[in-house]
DNA sequence: CTGAAAGCGCTAACAA
DNA sequence: TTGTTAGCGCTTTCAG
């Protein structure tokens, strides 16, 4: 571990004042030539780096960083949902010229903000004392698709009821009467607001909601496969329907294929999401786009607004999802 | 545009010195309740946040932040190579305790390495001027997957040579004589390295190399759909391919299958990269797996090193990779 | 063209 | 328990 070696000690070496050296450092062109290159030599000697910390203090720069904050669990960085995220903020970021700094962790740790100006964060669910802790020291502050209401912090989130009512309508006017749904987990903001969209537009066409047709999944293939037997058993089944993930909408696929049931001919089934893993498999997959591109690119927007101080107070946005028509779905048959 | 408020003004308007604020904003437990809680509200009333730049000048804390430098081409995300690439550095930073940075850049721009205390680059290809830079600045760097030559830096790669060695030695084990290859872009290190590997086995085994054998790809479906139309049409065709890339191979079997060649019953592939495509389609593809994760982890160690000083000079690491045995290569049936 | 000196905003002895 | 006083390493007037 040697000795930290400062502008002091190229200075000395070089015979000039610590002044010169730092005129040398940023290219200050009035700099007599030999001086210069005798500076830099020692400079290259003594392998010097000028302290950046030190250089931000002096110049009195702006904190120009965005953290975003992403749980740590493992194949985080294979989720179709992060990195959809991280691509969006990432672009924001580049424009803006911010520096993008990356915390992965597992909420656990106290999460030191270090050089960030404001934070970005994905997940809420793991990182609550985090949010809490970063508004309380007054970190601005951005909750990407979580809305949150016992604390007043800015978020950005998409419209699920919107989702599930677009997803529903779609396939009404694609003649559909029968229309089945199985939900998300219900213990979470999306399922319950998809499921809500669902009703609405069923609602709105004067459609009536059969209990037999709405089973409660939990985003878990399992479930939806219960809820694909239920719905073939019935006495009268279902001509489409809406799953609350595209996970749930592929598996029930499965399940129709291999009762000898054909999509979209004998069912139009739609999914949420716009998961790739849609577009493999035997039909591509219909369903609803969350914008997370554009989400996350908006998050790096309006929390460089509140690190600037252009944007007062908590800002709130939601966003809606878009319809992405692929081969799962037709009018109904019969 | 306000006037940023300092621990200054907080400490006059609690009639406090500012090391008293200094001190709550630490957490020193020996601060009077009654006065510690005038700040705590003076600090929420002023919405006052400590520099950080400052606070690190003053604690001397040590610059705990790597840079990682990718490539800002679109898709950049969805690229298997790049994302594996981010898990294993994501994974080694925060098991060091790394703040990590992305710069995500055209190359183009300078790169002001702001916070970063050393580099990674993903990509040098576009990189190379920005790897010069900050080489020359004394900044500690790593290249990933590329071995410089021209430039005293550090890299860590994949030993390219020995993965096609390992795929052509594992043909030939199964029994194959007539191998045939389709590099990647013989422009690339990657592209000769893995033909070189394959040249290699083929000679160690006393096996001919057939120039009808030996088709110069360039990573592309287009030049493998090429490859596999000649050797198809050839009188004696090889029993077995080697193709530098998983793409190529997956376009292999296309050919084959619209020739009605059956993989692996009638020839055998073998293909590179261990992308998950490879586990769609009709069978599951044999192939070469990269060490991406490890890479990734690896280099941050290494980084780390060099910026501790731990590590003197520069450090040349080459992985090797993995064969992956799936259900694209069997035995010769003739 | 060069250097002395005064900070940047905060922390950390050292006194009081 | 609180305040005074030096710095952290560098930039930047302002003289020379």
């Amino acid at each position: 571990m040697e000795k930290k070696i400062s502008i002091t000690d190229v200075a000395r070496r070089a015979n000039v004042s610590i002044t010169t050296v730092s005129r040398v450092l940023n290219k200050v062109p009035t700099v007599n030539k030999e001086i210069a290159q005798r500076v830099d030599q020692v400079i290259a000697e003594l392998k010097f780096r000028p302290n950046p910390t030190a250089q931000r203090l002096a110049k009195g720069t702006q904190n120009t960083a965005v953290g975003f904050v992403i749980p740590g669990y493992p194949g985080i960085f294979h989720s179709f949902y992060a990195v959809e995220l991280m691509r969006g903020i990432g672009h924001g970021c580049e424009t803006l010229r911010l520096d993008l700094i990356f915390h992965i962790t597992d909420g656990r740790n106290p999460l030191r903000s270090n050089f960030a100006g404001g934070l970005i964060f994905a997940d809420i669910i793991e990182n609550l004392p985090q949010v809490e802790t970063a508004v309380h020291e007054n970190t601005p502050c951005l909750v990407i698709n979580h809305i949150v209401k016992d604390l007043d912090v800015s978020y950005i989130a998409v419209d699920n009821v919107k989702g599930g009512f677009t997803a529903t309508e779609y396939l009404i006017n694609l003649g559909h009467k029968r229309i089945a749904t199985v939900t998300g987990n219900m213990q979470t903001q999306a399922g319950i607001d998809r499921f809500e969209g669902f009703q609405k537009a069923l609602k709105q066409h004067g459609i009536d909601c059969q209990p037999d047709f709405c089973f409660k999944g939990d985003y878990s293939r399992r479930s939806a496969r219960q809820a694909a037997e239920r719905f073939f058993s019935l006495e009268h089944p279902p001509t489409a329907v809406f799953a609350a993930s595209d996970d749930m909408a592929l598996e029930i696929i499965s399940v129709a294929m291999e009762n000898g049931i054909k999509v979209p001919e004998d069912i139009s089934i739609i999914g949420f999401d716009d998961n790739p893993a849609g577009l493999f498999g035997p039909v591509a997959l219909t369903t609803i786009k969350q914008p997370l591109f554009a989400m996350g690119e908006e998050a790096v927007k309006v929390i460089y607004d509140i690190m600037m101080d252009k944007q007062i107070g908590v800002v709130h946005k939601v966003l809606a999802p878009d319809l992405i028509v692929r081969e799962s779905c037709s009018q109904p048959s019969s």
